[in-house]
RNA sequence: GCCCGCGUGGUGGAACGGUAGACACAGGGGACUUAAAAUCCCUCGGCUGCAAGGCCUUGCCGGUUCAAGUCCGGCCGCGGGCACCA
């Protein structure tokens, strides 16, 4: 065998396994399936380090799998849609459908040199017509089912661009692209009624063990289960159908700590109450800002008074002012709260700045330093709280709350209920480049479904992007359209689609991605659900909930089979690719805007820089640059190292096997230059083992045969079991201990031989093509990649001797050499034999002595 | 503020409650070479000892146990998620 040239192999079998069409997915009825999918890219026209990771960690699945024996499916695609194609064309000019097919096409051809086991054939992207038309008509279904709605809902306007912001968009109350000025619009949308399944999506993620833990709490939390008290105030002096006013509370227990009550700007009743004019001016000002996170962080505290009494529940005596105040959400509970200042630090805010009483209603040690403070636990004393519900017996921890509910109910004032965080998914965008919205405005017949007979709508390709705002609503001719009801002249929806919704049904699409229909039952049947979904924890939450209820969305309107409700069975998030960032210290020329002579700070890529003796140096200037801590390789730092550099140094094995080594694969992985070098030389050494195995005379002789068929059936046991539990990176350390094992090793040829065809199926789903060149060349039959997984004989992983360490009071002192089945009283004899311990022991009595099988010896004196 | 996770050599990291530091990177020493690269061998937590060995060591303090990196309680530090959600 000649020297490992990686860029001379891996194209070779690249080659054999498409002939062998190794990777096609069938339907085999004879097989368990096994459905592997990572989170398919954004096509930005390159891929990173991070695409390696991800794609290797579901390759290294999918190859294991069919070895296994599964009929395995393992796809990708584009998540095609969004602002960048947009951006681009803004920017550069050019068309963003041209952007993404042109992206596309480069991204696929840097994936392909990797190797991966991918079926091609159900290749898609979300902005082909064949696929959004399928996603239209399934908008058409949910329509019909009551799962979508239009409401007007205030949102982020860019009034230069002409579009509404996602809260991310919103930077110090600005448009991130236009720095206009925010406003708060109110707008009809379209909605997704995600709400409807709080309660299940929450329950359900009981049932998903295989799912990161952290995962489903972010999920839970997301949804936010709350259990409260929901009452009525009766009002003092307010207008014509606001005789009561109803707030939710999940601190009944606090009721009698109230001083004021509150309602949102949004709130009907302050709606009334603007044609007070300084009632409209502060509604005015309360409205003002973003409704970022930000915003509302920094947003100070107002409130109006609107003279407005409200009666206390368990004292009519009582009365309470009625403030409108800014902090009051509209979409949470009843949009009024009556607050409590001792006990909550938002009311304890407002009530300091506008001179409201702040009432304590537990009594207990917390209670001195707690007042300046606001909060009280839950866990003090009630005292106060007793004596409000009318002598129940004191109460204690958290069923306080359920006592006053309990309470509230009994007495008829009002009744415990549960509100969900989780609001509606509003899903319209005023944007070009996604999925449109198959509607149709009618003159007379209202809003109403495009007939399915003319989906796909397609988007026109004759768009500009010179104006700000969405294209489509400027098209001389694609808006018009005929009513499918009544036949008139109407205008089509000009919304497009939030691109999670194209996200939330691709992996039921890849079981049938060429239908005609969104899905094929039988086929989804077969193949649902994902067995194993890879991808980043950034979308813990958003996509990974949507796509939760899309697949319920789509059960319902008869899309997908009942048993796909929760359609990924195991969630799996992985670390990111880190690097070191590398800066050196520059100073501005004479020319510079900036002035000359000033100091700055430039990035620099890792090619630039070497390493000598501890430091960093410019390759160029030998100047000396900084080095900070490895943070998430990205453009704007310049710590990142393209794939196809290292592809075409070091191969694509190479590459795979570093980002799968060292760090497990949940957590971030830091690329070094070193790193992937001594993953080369490895590969390198066991090309040369290899050839130095397939040079061995056929009948050389061994002493070593027994031991190293313990060590492949070892190695095989410890390779799959890493494999197995996501834990590449130990698979990885016992491919380098069996290497060295083997390369060690004196046994007879075939046992050598046999032992090195079982390190390269061990490596095949890491390096697939070292894999293939070793097995071929040791006389394995047919494709290393469709040979069956090898098996670990279990009487060779059992030893028949053990070492088993001798501890004297829990510190080890000695060991012995005992038959593995030996009992325990014999193995106890043997130990206080042993001239070590007798020697610690010194004559000392024994106290008490303790065997563990196979495992360790404690002597207590 | 609320919720969650994590602290192990110079570094990434191993370790069913049972020999802490597997495997790898970096470092040190050596062989081969005119030399370098490449390759191979040895060494590599700290202190101590000529050596055999001994003592210490998993962020800090305490507890449970024959035995704790691992379990429990309390601190300290780092990271993540959510957030005027009543």
């Amino acid at each position: 065998m000649s020297r490992y040239e990686p860029s001379v192999i891996e194209p070779k079998w690249q080659e054999a396994w498409d002939k062998a069409e190794a990777f096609t997915a069938r339907r085999d009825p004879d097989r368990p399936k096994y459905y592997v999918l990572e989170m398919f890219p954004y096509p930005s026209g390159r891929i990173h380090m991070g695409h390696v990771r991800n794609y290797t960690m579901g390759d290294v699945v999918a190859r294991t799998k069919s070895a296994q024996g599964f009929s395995v499916l393992h796809p990708m695609g584009w998540d095609a849609f969004g602002m960048p194609a947009e951006n681009a064309a803004m920017e550069r000019g050019g068309h963003p459908k041209d952007w993404t097919y042109g992206n596309i096409a480069d991204m696929k051809a840097q994936m392909k040199p990797l190797g991966l086991s991918i079926d091609w054939s159900r290749e898609l992207a979300t902005c082909d017509p064949e696929y959004y038309g399928q996603q239209q008509a399934m908008f058409i279904d949910m329509m019909e089912a009551g799962l979508v709605y239009r409401k007007a809902a205030v949102v982020n306007w860019d009034p230069v661009d002409m579009t509404v912001l996602a809260n991310e968009q919103v930077i110090d109350g600005k448009g991130w692209r236009s720095g206009a000025a925010v406003e708060r619009r109110e707008l009809t949308q379209w909605f997704f009624r995600i709400s409807d399944y709080s309660e299940e999506l929450l329950s359900a993620l009981d049932g998903l063990t295989n799912w990161p833990e952290k995962v489903r709490l972010m999920q839970a939390n997301w949804i936010g289960k709350s259990r409260g008290l929901q009452f009525g105030f009766e009002t003092v002096g307010g207008p014509a159908g606001f005789e009561t006013l109803e707030v939710y509370t999940t601190r009944p227990d606090t009721l009698m700590g109230a001083s004021f009550a509150a309602i949102s700007p949004d709130h009907p009743l302050a709606r009334v109450l603007e044609g007070d004019p300084k009632v409209a001016a502060f509604l005015a000002e309360a409205r003002k800002g973003g409704t970022t996170a930000e915003a509302l962080e920094t947003a100070e505290k107002i409130g109006f008074d609107t003279g407005i009494r409200v009666k206390h529940p368990l004292d009519p005596t009582w009365e309470l002012p009625v403030w409108i105040a800014n902090f009051i959400l509209m979409d949470y509970g009843t949009g009024a709260i009556f607050g409590c200042p001792a006990h909550d630090q938002r009311d304890f805010d407002f009530a300091t700045k506008y001179g409201l009483p702040i009432k304590p209603v537990f009594l207990g040690e917390a209670m001195e330093e707690s007042l300046a403070e606001a909060y009280v636990p839950m866990k003090s004393e009630r005292v106060t709280y007793v004596r409000g519900f009318a002598g129940a017996a004191t109460q204690t921890g958290d069923d306080g709350v359920a006592t006053a509910i309990a309470h509230a109910e009994a007495q008829g004032y009002g009744k415990g209920v549960t509100k969900f965080r989780l609001r509606d998914w509003g899903v319209s965008r005023q944007r070009y480049w996604g999925c449109p919205i198959p509607v149709i405005h009618c003159a007379t017949c209202g809003v109403v479904p495009e007939a399915k007979a003319n989906l796909p709508i397609e988007l026109p390709y004759d768009v500009s992007f010179d104006i700000p705002g969405n294209p489509l609503d400027r098209h001389p001719t694609w808006r018009d359209c005929a009513c499918p009801k009544c036949g008139a002249a109407a205008r089509r929806e000009t919304d497009t689609m939030d691109t999670f919704v194209d996200s939330s049904w691709y992996y039921a699409r890849f079981t049938a991605p060429r239908a005609t229909t969104p899905t094929v039952m039988e086929d989804a049947a077969y193949w649902m659900n994902v067995d194993q979904y890879i991808g980043g924890v950034e979308h813990a939450i958003l996509h990974l909930l949507y796509s939760r209820f899309f697949a319920r969305a789509m059960m319902k309107t008869g899309h997908l089979p009942a048993m796909a409700v929760e359609p990924f069975n195991a969630l799996f998030t992985q670390g990111m690719v880190t690097h070191e960032t590398y800066e050196t210290t520059e100073v501005t020329g004479p020319n510079d805007p900036r002035g000359e002579g000033i100091k700055f700070q430039k990035y620099r890529f890792p090619e630039e820089v070497e390493h000598r003796s501890g430091s960093a140096f410019l390759k160029s200037s030998g100047a000396p640059v900084d080095v900070s801590p490895p943070s998430k390789m990205s453009k704007s730092k310049k710590n990142v190292v393209d794939p196809m550099n290292i592809i075409a140094s070091f191969g694509a094995d190479t590459a795979r096997w570093f980002v799968m080594s060292d760090s497990p694969p949940e957590r971030d992985v830091e690329w070094t230059s070193s790193g992937a070098e001594a993953a080369f030389k490895h590969l390198s050494r066991v090309w040369a083992l290899c050839s130095r195995i397939g040079d061995m005379p056929a009948d050389h002789k061994g002493e070593g045969d027994a031991d190293l068929a313990r060590a492949t059936a070892r190695a095989i046991d410890e390779v799959t079991k890493g494999i197995e539990g996501f834990a590449f990176n130990k698979a990885i350390a016992g491919l380098y201990g069996f290497t060295n094992t083997i390369a060690k090793a004196n046994a007879s040829t075939p046992t050598m031989k046999h032992a090195i065809r079982t390190l390269a199926q061990l490596m095949s789903p890491m390096t697939p093509h070292i894999a293939e060149s070793i097995w071929t060349y040791q006389g394995g039959a047919g494709l290393c990649t469709q040979a069956a997984w090898p098996k670990a004989d279990p009487a060779l992983l059992i030893d028949d001797t053990v070492t088993l360490p001798i501890q004297i009071n829990g510190k080890r002192r000695a060991e012995i050499s005992v038959p593995k089945d030996m009992p325990a009283p014999e193995v106890e004899k043997l130990a206080l034999a042993d001239e070590d311990v007798v020697r610690f022991l010194a004559g000392q009595p024994v106290k008490k002595i303790i065997v563990v099988p196979g495992r360790i010896i404690n002597v207590v004196i």
